[in-house]
DNA sequence: GACGCAATCTTAACAACGTCAAGATGACGC
DNA sequence: GCGTCATCTTGACGTTGTTAAGATTGCGTC
């Protein structure tokens, strides 16, 4: 085996290179899930030899940084045009809809962008930013559900508490640890907790006996 | 170096090596992390061979399964314990700070439990056993907390919605992408989630104008 | 009490991985 | 036309999970 590839005579300066590797990596990411992602695969997909990939990233850990970035990039804008009109709780679950439902369809970046290789906080820029921009998307979105500003305290709280929520229902959606009813529409996993929250918000303010 | 370890005479029969094996890898996750944690250095830790482990588990990932099904195992442990009293909300906040404290503890089993490993269906009885049971304990402060029967629709809804909100708001946390005020007790994320959660449904049911 | 079976652990090896060092290739400015 | 330098390649190293085959020993059987 081991065959030279499509990497024929004119292999060398491709030229851009890095979109490329990006790209393929995005496909083989969805194909093998985020752990088995080798950057040999990566490379002989591109057909490119294995470390051409260190001439534009400084290991896998860069390459896989960007792809996490461009996630959190799609999430946010899938974010921003779910919560575009609607009010009060039809945005809220516009916005839980939508964040699911990208998950859903990027299972295995979704797993990556929150993988265990980002804990530490030595991140590349690009990574932060996107973070921070997808996160301002759903902040975004509960400030005009509350009706107050960006910075208000009511919504610094309330906007982490939407983020709980939906992270945690799209993980658990995600690992398959809720029991499979007949339906598992996205739609129905958001109305259903949606409905338990307020069934505890009730029982909560108002304590039995 | 490659020294033969404290791999004396008597290596042979060491006896009882699965749960040896299990404890060391279970304190070698911790520091190293959960992708680093290699079946090598645990069966050097132990004292014994590279391949010896494969006489007790199938593989790396069967080994790694019952670390997870003990994180479940001590999660309902843990749970249990926090909701043994108190009613309403206190209950709920009890349950989460006991959730969280378990998790921010045990970061590296934490992020094991739900890692991408597990994520196909084809898991150890074990792990699918303990998993359940956590769930159940938290079935059971949802039921108690709401009144209600434990397989009536309120609890399985409201049980669902609250660890989602718990595994979500502890993923964030352990992952770091909660930017840190400058208190980050576990008293303080569970006490101004819930917080927020109030706000938004004191939103969502009076809507604005 | 010797024998042999089977469980237990070993050494040796393989393929795949991330990564480094050194060399080949060719685009582009002087 | 020539040198420079970014770009890509080959080759190698150490580590990983895993398999195959051999060594060691506890234990039941005659």
């Amino acid at each position: 085996m081991a065959k030279p590839a499509n990497r024929s005579r004119d292999a060398y300066h491709v030229g851009n290179l890095a979109p490329q590797l990006l790209a393929a990596a995005r496909t083989l990411l969805e194909e093998v899930g985020p752990t088995k992602l080798s950057l040999r695969a990566v490379s002989e997909r591109v057909g490119v030899s294995a470390t051409a990939a260190y001439h534009h990233f400084q290991n896998r850990n860069e390459l896989i940084s960007h792809l996490a970035a461009q996630g959190f990039a799609e999430l946010a804008a899938a974010l921003q045009r779910a919560c575009s009109n609607g009010s009060g709780l039809d945005r809220v679950r516009a916005g839980s809809l939508a964040y699911l439902h990208f998950a859903r369809s990027n299972p295995a970046l979704y797993q990556l962008m929150f993988g265990p290789e980002f804990t530490d906080e030595a991140l590349i820029p690009a990574l932060q930013r996107e973070r921070l921009a997808a996160f301002g998307e759903l902040k975004r979105m509960v400030a005009e559900t509350l009706g107050q500003a960006l910075d208000s305290s009511d919504v610094r709280k309330a906007s982490v508490a939407a983020w709980s929520y939906i992270h945690g229902l799209t993980s658990l959606v995600i690992h398959g640890l809720l029991p499979g009813a007949a339906d598992n529409s996205d739609e129905h996993f958001v109305e259903r907790t949606l409905e338990g929250f307020a069934a505890l918000a009730i029982s909560c303010t108002t304590p039995i006996k």
